[in-house]
DNA sequence: CAAATATATATGCGGCGTGCATACATCTAC
DNA sequence: GTAGATGTATGCACGCCGCATATATATTTG
């Protein structure tokens, strides 16, 4: 096969499993950005309302505005922070189901598309997969992005390539400024 | 490694990419489904408003816009077709050359992010993203919408697993319904 | 052929989500 | 204490979408 071809096959099955994941988040009933959001919030407490800005790449009215839709149906709470200027986001219980509604349905999404695989081919594609995305995220920021919908629970740290890769950026990075 | 860590890492990995190719569009100019369409008619000759209602999920007088926003930017012109009900959109130069620009930026990066791989890894890939793409696609409107920005010069008929996979699922249906 | 129905496009309208510019509060540094 | 940086909130306008509807043409039916 043509390595373009390759190239191009890797990128159709990128967009259709990407809308996949999309369709189940929209069926949630916030729209992709609120999902992202409630999904990060469950991974990391204490995120103040600026912080939504990397990994959803929002403008801070941007996230601004998506926190009052949130709170509005009751799935995120502001309180107050150490810093008073800042606010703190929080999950209601409610948010909190939703971001695991939206986590299960990614899963069994992705469990169904690789169910045609033999287990021998799986860990292939994941080793593959590995490579590819570890080549892919160079710094934090970008790691929060790709990471906004995974789920830390079956991908956990010392395990994902993307904090692995990170790690190791890091490392090369202090070796740099010594 | 975990068969759920997989998924997680591919759906992680899905979304890297999509998010880089939607960065590459977004730098033409043109938002994404404004791309999309030029892709789509840079593939498909004659098409009528309504045929791009399917590959790019857009409501009727979501594509009428759409048309209207490309056509003031000279990207494509509205002529006749055959039935004079209907109006046909042709992509001007300009508007094939935007077309033809979007899918280099896409291959370009398609590529940077699988040097990593070896040769062999790359065929390896590139045999079980087939696969799971066969899988994913069932019936034409799906496969329009997947390959909405794929580069048929690189993937052409015969290749290309979707095609593939959908003239199987055609012959089964002929079979099914002598 | 005429009438009813279906199809394709176009447009008024309202809504959602976004960013920019700005205002205000608080923290930090000098 | 003053100046500047940081974090949040809000007024405003824009872009894009879908729904409901209007109009023109095609197709089916009686």
């Amino acid at each position: 096969m043509q390595k373009e071809t390759v190239a191009n096959i890797v990128g159709a099955l990128a967009r259709a499993v990407t809308d996949a994941i999309e369709n189940d988040i929209a069926m949630t009933g916030h729209g992709a950005a609120g999902a992202a959001a409630l999904v990060h919030l469950s991974k990391y407490r204490g995120e103040r309302i600026n912080d939504l800005r990397v990994p959803l790449e929002l403008s801070h009215p941007g996230c601004v505005r998506l926190v009052d839709r949130l709170e509005e149906r009751k799935l995120v709470a502001r309180s107050d922070a150490s810093d008073r200027r800042a606010v703190a986001v929080e999950l209601t219980a409610g948010g909190a189901a939703a971001a695991r509604a939206a986590l299960r349905r990614r899963r069994r999404t992705l469990a169904r598309a690789l169910a045609v695989l033999s287990p021998r081919e799986l860990q292939v594609l994941g080793a593959l997969a590995s490579k590819v995305l570890t080549g892919l995220v160079r710094d934090e920021p970008e790691a929060l992005r790709v990471c906004r919908l995974c789920d830390y629970r079956v991908c956990p740290e010392g395990v994902c390539p993307v904090g692995i890769a990170l790690d190791a950026a890091t490392v090369r990075t202090h070796r740099h400024s010594n």
